[in-house]
DNA sequence: CAGTATCCCCTTGGATACTG
DNA sequence: CAGTATCCAAGGGGATACTG
């Protein structure tokens, strides 16, 4: 139990690599900006972090509500998100040491603020998923003889 | 290689559960629209589709232009990313057949478009970027001793 | 209640070798 | 050149059991 720090640490794959940790900026990006905005999507990205996120934009919810209304999600991974979100500082932790203890999860600036970008995104999402969607079909469509 | 057709087909972790595939929508998300908004996370979100979405922002470039540009990616992940980014719509593959052979890879406008929401979460990343590293920095720097 | 501790599976990404 | 074919390691997500 103490030697996996890295747990929540990084997002994993979101590391940017190192052929363009050198000097030389890709397009016209850096290597650090590109890293950054890679942790976001990593973070915002992963299966339930958006979801949570968006779940804690209208009220604070303590573990047992958000476990609940998230549905499907185990405890040890509700439990990764938020920490994983903690450490991003797009929600902060309220514990009340009570027998049995309660803890509430409420969002930060931060978290309110990426919402933002965030549901910009979502909406694009929505009014291009038929797209999407069609893309997938055709796609599909024309390399499925040579999958079977 | 007959029984691989998945690989590029479902980015894994995008698929929004059971929990509320049922009629409920989750504080107004409905199952569906939350789905397509985490296929486009999944898929800009994931190591290398964002950056190759990017070279390509400018100019088509060839297979070989676009491995020795990104340095350090591999062959293999190269071409999964790349047929990810042509299911949904984003590239398209123009096939010169030649000896060698020529590839070009091309972004559709449904992958200009992206580009759009897409920068302005970049925006946000690189605006907030401390934010974010200074709720990390405080975070590891409480829980280094738990974790030691 | 709010977590840990384990164990397990699957996917992603990478390294290497081979081919039309 | 532009891929496949294999093999491998690491991490994410899940199921279950236990605990302060």
């Amino acid at each position: 139990m103490h030697e996996q720090e890295g747990t929540f640490m990084k997002p994993g794959h979101s590391k940017v690599p190192a052929g363009h940790t050198s000097g030389a900026p890709v397009c016209g990006l850096t290597a650090d900006v590109c890293q950054s905005v890679s942790d976001v999507l990593a973070r915002v990205g992963d299966k339930w972090s958006l979801l949570v996120i968006y779940m804690l934009s209208n009220q604070s919810m303590r573990f047992s509500e958000l476990k609940r209304s998230l549905g499907s999600i185990s405890q040890k991974v509700l439990t990764t998100t938020l920490r994983g979100l903690e450490r991003d500082g797009y929600v902060v932790r309220h514990v009340t040491p009570s027998i049995p203890p309660r803890v509430d999860y409420e969002l930060t600036s931060l978290g309110h603020d990426v919402l933002g970008p965030v549901k910009a995104l979502a909406m694009w999402a929505i009014s291009r998923r038929k797209d999407v969607e069609n893309a997938r079909c055709k796609f599909d469509k024309l390399n499925i003889r040579d999958a079977i």
